[in-house]
RNA sequence: CGGGGUGUAGCGCAGUGGCUAGCGCGCAUGGUUUGGGACCAUGAGGUCGGUGGUUCAAAUCCACUCACCCCGACCA
């Protein structure tokens, strides 16, 4: 491709609606450009970009054993309403109405679509094991699209579903499938971490998520330093610390003059937050719960929505608190009643507790778990935090931000139950289909591959996915020995299944090469008066900032082949 | 949905009641340049987000409304 042909257009100046690093260098490269909020157009570079990630993971999937399917965008409301995820879905969930008045979702995920067309197709034992795969635009309508394509509406995924007889097939699969995305990452040029996920409102058991490690990401990972455990921080759990169980004292009332926090309770009173109970108000599709947990942790809000199986949780309003006569700062669990009290399983871990006394300014000491107080549920709710320690090997915790880029679920049967597809197993009898579903979003693997491959002068594309291999930049044009030299060199690199954008713009040294690194092409290389004094062309990889000459002469194309396979490998 | 912000040329911005709405980038034409965003000259390009109001007079003041961005809520 001639640059002097090429749809889109560089920008000098940073768009103003643009704020992470990826949408602005995406932007500025003229790869994409926003049509309305998290809507988005994808340019020849862009799409380039996009169709080579599909590629890749479209040879994973095929190799692990999966089909690819198109379905439809638009799908009756009926399917959601028979699946029962319309209400965790929300208001994400497009709608519309056609002229027969009938309702109709646009596609946020296709689950009930395929579940529904599987079984129409799969009767018995002998059709399973079966993996179907899309790779198909989406649209949720999210409360706040952000980040450029980090967040959007609309948005290309490809979903791989898998159907099986039995919960090993599903377990092979799942494995199969967690190579292939390693596969995936791995052949793009980005390093990813798989954690331990919560499954949202997709439902099922066990989940993993695959991150991109990138300080921007919007997700917490929590690691193991000494050991391979990882985990979204929304999943994580923590080896809690041990306290002294010592003799249960009796009760005593104390007055606490406006102390409210843990930490100013725990100084009034001399003892570490760790022998304080910390209460914390929530209102769970409407319902006030009072959680509880030991002062030195936090209250893991995704946990405890899971636990109490709420489609809403938030945490409740001073007018619902006083409502139910707590008293924030000196709620106790301790004589209350009337509603749900939900405990993490620290409170076990400890004795002597200082909490609320349910009174203004009043606190009680020596608490203790069961004596004092009852509760309803009894888990872990807590929030791992870096610096805490790894339930599997007692090492330390850490904390990164990381992208989300893929998600893989097993579903079970819940879906195909609710829908209907079932086969006949080999004694004759009904069973429902075991599911799986396995989720990468392409354009948010595009953004984060961004994220994590940029510098100060723009973009810098992992090879395997670069919307061209070479940038041949041509200085002076009018002059025609650089001309021909590089039109030759254009056609030669081409016929040798070179993928090369050929800057032949009359444009100033200055202005090729700042467009060269801002689209971030890998290799560059360069044709002018003065390369051509010394019979030879100038290579330049776009991560490095020393360049070479390399002679012009019959086996150039293949030394730059070979390079670039080299570079490939390496 | 709550809080904050922004809408003026393709992009980035200036313009707080008064003449023909400006500047930079980009774009067009001509010329001089030519290894890290060159220079000179000339030129094209505007329903000032929309509607209604106040006024002799509105980009500018008022009301309503729409869109977009940020924080939070939310979020495979």
């Amino acid at each position: 491709m001639r640059v002097s042909n090429l749809f889109g257009k560089t920008l000098k100046e940073i768009p103003a609606e643009a704020d992470s690093i990826s949408h602005q260098l995406l932007v500025r490269a003229g790869m994409i450009q926003q049509i309305a909020a998290g809507i988005y157009s994808y340019f020849p570079l862009g799409w380039l970009v996009l169709k080579k990630i599909e590629q890749i993971i479209r040879e994973e999937m095929d190799t692990a054993g999966g089909q690819e399917l198109m379905l439809p965008a638009i799908q009756p409301f009926e399917l959601w309403e028979k699946s029962g995820r319309y209400p965790s879905f929300g208001k994400a969930l497009f709608t519309t109405i056609d002229r027969k008045e009938h309702k109709l979702v646009f596609g946020p995920t296709h689950e009930e679509v395929i579940t529904d067309v599987v079984r129409r197709h799969v009767q018995s034992y002998r059709d399973l094991p079966l993996l179907l795969y899309q790779i198909q635009d989406k649209f949720r309508d999210e409360p706040r699209p952000r980040g450029g394509l980090l967040r959007v509406r609309e948005f290309i995924m490809k979903d791989l579903y898998s159907f099986h007889a039995n919960a090993e097939s599903l377990d092979k699969t799942y494995q199969k499938m967690i190579q292939a995305y390693k596969n995936v990452f791995a052949r793009c040029g980005l390093p990813s971490v798989m954690v331990e996920a919560d499954s949202g409102a997709i439902g099922g058991k066990e989940s993993h998520e695959f991150m991109l490690i990138a300080e921007t990401g919007e997700d917490e990972v929590i690691y193991c330093s000494t050991c391979d455990y990882a985990a979204n921080v929304e999943k994580a759990c923590i080896a809690k610390t041990k306290i002294e169980i010592k003799p249960q004292l009796p009760i005593e009332e104390i007055s606490t003059p406006n102390i409210k926090t843990i930490s100013d309770v725990a100084g009034f009173v001399s003892v570490s937050t760790s022998q304080t109970l910390k209460a914390v108000f929530y209102s769970a599709d409407g319902e006030l719960v009072f959680a509880v947990i030991r002062g030195d942790l936090n209250i893991n809000e995704v946990k405890l929505k899971n636990l109490l199986k709420a489609t809403e949780l938030r945490l409740a309003t001073e007018t619902e608190v006083k409502a139910a006569g707590l008293v924030a700062g000196s709620a106790s669990p301790v004589g209350l009643q009337g509603m749900k009290i939900v405990a993490d399983n620290s409170i076990t871990i400890g004795s002597n507790f200082v909490v609320g006394a349910n009174k203004p300014d009043m606190h009680l000491k020596n608490v203790n778990y069961p004596r004092d107080f009852n509760v309803d549920i009894i888990a872990d709710i807590a929030t791992a935090r870096p610096g805490d320690i790894c339930t599997k090997c007692n090492g330390e915790l850490l904390a990164q931000q990381g992208i989300e880029v893929g998600h893989i679920f097993k579903l079970g049967i819940f879906l195909s139950e609710r829908l209907g597809a079932s086969f006949l197993d080999q004694d004759g009898i009904s069973r429902p289909i075991i599911m799986g579903c396995y989720g990468i979003g392409v354009g948010r693997l595009l953004a984060a591959a961004v994220e994590q491959n940029h510098d100060e002068k723009g973009i810098i594309w992992p090879l395997a996915i670069a919307p061209y291999q070479i940038y041949l930049c041509a200085l002076n044009m009018d002059n025609p020995d650089v001309a021909e030299a590089a039109e030759r060199l254009y056609h030669d690199l081409g016929n040798a299944n070179l993928e090369v954008l050929f800057d032949d713009r009359e444009e100033s040294a200055g202005v090729k090469f700042n467009d060269a690194d801002l689209v971030g092409i890998p290799l560059r290389l360069t044709i002018s008066p003065r390369t051509l004094k010394n019979q030879s062309v100038e290579i330049k990889w776009r991560r490095e900032k020393q360049s070479e000459l390399l002679p012009l002469q019959q086996e150039l194309t293949d030394k730059i082949k070979e390079l670039v396979s080299k570079h490939r490998k390496g």
